[in-house]
DNA sequence: ACAAGTCAACTAACATGTCAGTTGAGGGGC
DNA sequence: GCCCCTCAACTGACATGTTAGTTGACTTGT
């Protein structure tokens, strides 16, 4: 069992070293280079990343309120694995802000924002055609993004955000299946209709059938990825 | 021009110092004890409570990024001001979560819910006939919790009680209007009645309707209490 | 009276030391 | 082989010192 030597990288960020620190840890954990259950041990990330243990400390507490670090007082810190419940109450927060932002977009905006969710949309279908379900990956994220920015408030979309991290990180196990891309994409589609038409109930609808995709398609993590699962 | 002395209690409170810290001052802060614009100056803090920087710069952190005080860097911390255009923006984020929530509890719900529900009603009736007002208020605060707490996701409570603490803090400016309590224990009563009924649209409605009277009496504030405001 | 420069007060960010509490691995007794 | 106990390793919470940056008031020159 050789220990794993992570490259935590630091330098390539500015802005004050814990908060360097603490976008480098949640950057691993979201993408899943760090595991759920590794232990990140305070000592040997000072040591790693030349730092005192301020900065270190002051990251990991952000991240414990994030809930994507478990604290175990005076003994240990590990990434936090996850929990079906708790994927199901940031699936159903995130449900409700983006159903909400999609009805209200729906009901005001302008011709502008139309245009960009159209480009981006074009630009989702080009790349499921291509393959490139990396890209396709951040077109989705920005596609949902630009909804929620057009709401004309700037918190809502931070807050969707932040609430639905293990959303976000849980999604990086699921593999792709074949068609669901284009799938995706036609449930866009079908809500950039209704947002266009100002119908703000057919928006609901579509956008609610769209986000429970997600947690349906996340659910049968637990059994085929148990070791990333809190025991119940 | 006196300097005002606060108490700032902490020995009444248990846990961790920092966490202690926090909440004392959270609590002056949300009860507007501690006035928007005051000046937290961190060395008095500490002489008052007989406590190092450290707990007293955490606590401070915490409210910075619950949106509770500005820090200047290197230079001063306030009790934050109130800005409208925040308070619109929580008040969408909490009508969102809200919604969802009346409707998922109107979708699924036991009689004993309903029977601790129709129990608070009627309490707030009687609150409100011997004119206490103070206790009508946190009735009427905890109808709101149990609803969100009925939608078995315990997160969800906590979340719309963090992302509405402006809101809260608000809330305590508002001069009793002559009948609106009556006015908004029949608003509850109907939403009491639509979630017995399984009718998930309805609740939603009335959910909705409900919580714009808040945002609608809060909005005159502004030039009522102009000092209490951030500038635009 | 007024603009400009100066300085004291305050602070964020970080480093480091101390103390007490938790955990898990290993050792001793049965 | 099994249980319990001890102890080292690690940690959270807190105190404190240092450095460098910001601000506002006060002084100074005009």
């Amino acid at each position: 069992m050789t220990n794993k030597t992570f490259t935590l990288d630091i330098n390539t960020l500015d802005g004050p070293l814990g908060h360097r620190v603490y976008t480098a840890l949640r950057n691993k954990i979201l993408t899943m280079a760090f595991e759920p259950g590794t232990v990140l041990r305070k000592g040997a990330l000072c040591e790693q990343l030349g730092v005192s243990r301020s900065p270190v400390t002051e990251a990991l507490n952000r991240l414990s309120t994030d809930g994507l670090v478990d604290i175990i007082p005076q003994s240990a810190t590990r990434v936090s694995q996850f929990s079906i419940f708790e994927l199901r109450e940031e699936a159903f927060l995130r449900e409700a802000v983006e159903v909400a932002a999609v009805a209200k977009v729906a009901q005001d905006h302008t011709d502008e924002q139309m245009t960009v969710l159209s480009r981006n949309l074009k630009m989702q279908g080009l790349l499921v055609e291509d393959a490139d379900f990396q890209g396709f990956f951040e077109a989705d994220l920005e596609f949902h993004e630009l909804i929620l920015a057009f709401t004309g408030f700037p918190k809502v979309a931070a807050t969707a955000g932040q609430m639905s991290l293990q959303l976000r990180r849980a999604r990086m196990l699921i593999l792709p299946e074949p068609g669901r891309p284009k799938q995706a994409v036609a449930e866009h589609q079908a809500i950039l209709t209704s947002i266009r038409a100002g119908d703000a109930d057919a928006a609901r609808s579509a956008m609610s059938l769209h986000l429970r995709q997600l947690i349906t398609r996340i659910e049968p993590l637990e059994r085929q990825h148990p070791e990333y699962f809190r025991p119940n």
